[in-house]
DNA sequence: AAGGTAGGTAACACCAAGGTAACACTTAAA
DNA sequence: TTTAAGTGTTACCTTGGTGTTACCTACCTT
C-alpha cells in the first residue's frame, strides 16, 4: 500500500515512515504543502496524511484543493492543533479522519488501514490465454465459453492459478481438496481429468499440463 | 439521516441524542448490546455508534458479529477506554472510527457525517435487471410488481445485494439471520425458496442462483 | 521385448445438497 | 374470535458432484 505523508517536522516524519513500513505501508514524503500537491498529481495514493501547519501551503489548503478537484483519495489530518474548531474545519473541508499529536504510531497505522480499505475495489482476476477466472464471483470463461466448476474443482484451479506457471505437486492438490484423508488414490486423477475437459477444448491452446513425476501446472506451454 | 446509538449511560445518551438531532441526525437508541443487535436487524442505519462497555453484549462483540456477517454499515466506537490496545482491537474488528470519552459532541457529529457519506456513495439503491431494492425505505420491486419481504428476508437479500455478483456462503447467510443458533438445518433452504418465489416469477430472468457446494448469489447468469 | 509405473479415458452407481410441497405454530392485526 | 402473514417443521424428490472400477496409453527401466 502506498500513501503520502506530508509533514514538515522531519524527525517525526522519519520516525513515522520507519514504523509504517514495518506495517507494510509504503510512504512517499512531502515536507511542505506545495510538494504534497505535486506528488499527488503524479502518483495515485491510497491515503493522504496531511499535517496542518506546513510551509508554503498548509494542510487545509491542500485538502480544499483536492476536494475541489474531486480527488476521492481519503485524507487524514495530523495536527498538534487540538482545538475543536480546527477539527471541525478539517472535517468540513472533506477530511476523513483527524488525529492529534502526540499520537501513537500504531493508531495512525490502524486508521490508515481503515481508510485504505474503503478505497480498494479488489477485483482479483486471473487471466491466461483466453482463460479468465474471477475468484470473487467464482465465475470463469474460456473465450466466449462460460465454464462451470464444482467446489472441489475451484479449489484446485485456484491453487494452480495463484501459483501459475509454477508446478504444483499432486500431493499438495490432494491435501487442498481432502485435508484429512483422500478417499481414493484415483480421485485426484479424475478431478484433473474432468477439469481438463472443461478448460481445454479441441482447437484451443492447452493450459492444464501434467509434468510427469512432478505435478501439474497452469500455463501456456511453448511446446518443442 | 438515521443512526443507531448503543450506550448504557442514559444521561450521556440523552444528551448526545438531543445534540445530534439539532444536526439533523436522527437516533435510534439501544441501552445494551443485545438490543443493538435486534435493532440493527430490523432497521437500516447509516452509521452505528457503539459504546464498548455495555450490558449483555459488549460493543466489540456486536461489531465482530456485524462484520462477520459482512454488514457494511460503518461503525464508530465510543469508549472511556483510552488505552491503545482497546483502540487497536476496535480497528482490528473492523471499526471505522474510535472516539474516546470525554468527547465534544460537535466532533462526534462531524465524524458521523464523514462515515455516513462513505456509506451513501456506496449505494442506497440496488438495481439488477428489473429488480430494484431501496435499502433506506426497505422497498423493492421487480418491474411493475411491488415486492414485500419479511425482516429475515431483507437481511438475506441485503447481504446478497451488497455483495452481488459475488457468492455468499450458506453459512454466512445463516449467521446473519440467526446469529446465536439456527433453529433447524432446513430453515435457510426454506427462506431462500420463499425468497426465490418472490423475486423470480415465470418469464423473468432468474436472479437468485444457487451454486452447489459454495453458496448463493444474486446476478444475471449468462448461462452456457 | 517385457514389465512396471504414472497418468488418461470411460462408464456407472451412489448419495448428500438442494428444491418442492404441505402443514403446524405463533403472533398481531381486524 | 377470526384471519393472515411470518416462521418452523417434516417428508419426499431430483440432480449433479463425487467416488469407484476397469481398462488404455506412454514412457521408463531392466
Amino acid at each position: 500500500m502506498l500513501i503520502l505523508l506530508a509533514e514538515d517536522e522531519i524527525d517525526l516524519a522519519e520516525l513515522t515512515i520507519d514504523f509504517l513500513e514495518t506495517e507494510d505501508i509504503e510512504c512517499d514524503y512531502a515536507s511542505d504543502g506545495a510538494m504534497a500537491v505535486n506528488l499527488i498529481k503524479e502518483n495515485n495514493y491510497q491515503v493522504i496524511v496531511l499535517d496542518i501547519n506546513m510551509p508554503k501551503l498548509d494542510g487545509f489548503s491542500v485538502c480544499k484543493q483536492l476536494k475541489e478537484n474531486q480527488n476521492p483519495t481519503p485524507i487524514l489530518f495530523l495536527s498538534a492543533r487540538d482545538a475543536l474548531d480546527d477539527k471541525l474545519t478539517g472535517f468540513d473541508l472533506g477530511a476523513d479522519d483527524y488525529l492529534t499529536k502526540p499520537f501513537e504510531l500504531e493508531e495512525l497505522a490502524a486508521r490508515i488501514k481503515v481508510l485504505s480499505q474503503r478505497q480498494k475495489t479488489q477485483e482479483s482476476e486471473f487471466q491466461l490465454d483466453t482463460l479468465t477466472l474471477n475468484f470473487q464471483q467464482r465465475s470463469a470463461s474460456r473465450g466466449e465459453r462460460k465454464l462451470l466448476f464444482s467446489a472441489n474443482q475451484w479449489q484446485v484451479i485456484e491453487l494452480l492459478a495463484n501459483n501459475s506457471p509454477n508446478i504444483i505437486s499432486r500431493a499438495s492438490l490432494e491435501n487442498t481438496v481432502w485435508p484429512e484423508q483422500c478417499p481414493n488414490k484415483d480421485m485426484l486423477k479424475m478431478l484433473l481429468y474432468r477439469l481438463r475437459n472443461i478448460i481445454d477444448k479441441e482447437g484451443e491452446i492447452p493450459l492444464l499440463h501434467t509434468i510427469k513425476g512432478l505435478g501439474v501446472t497452469l500455463k501456456v506451454k511453448h511446446c518443442g
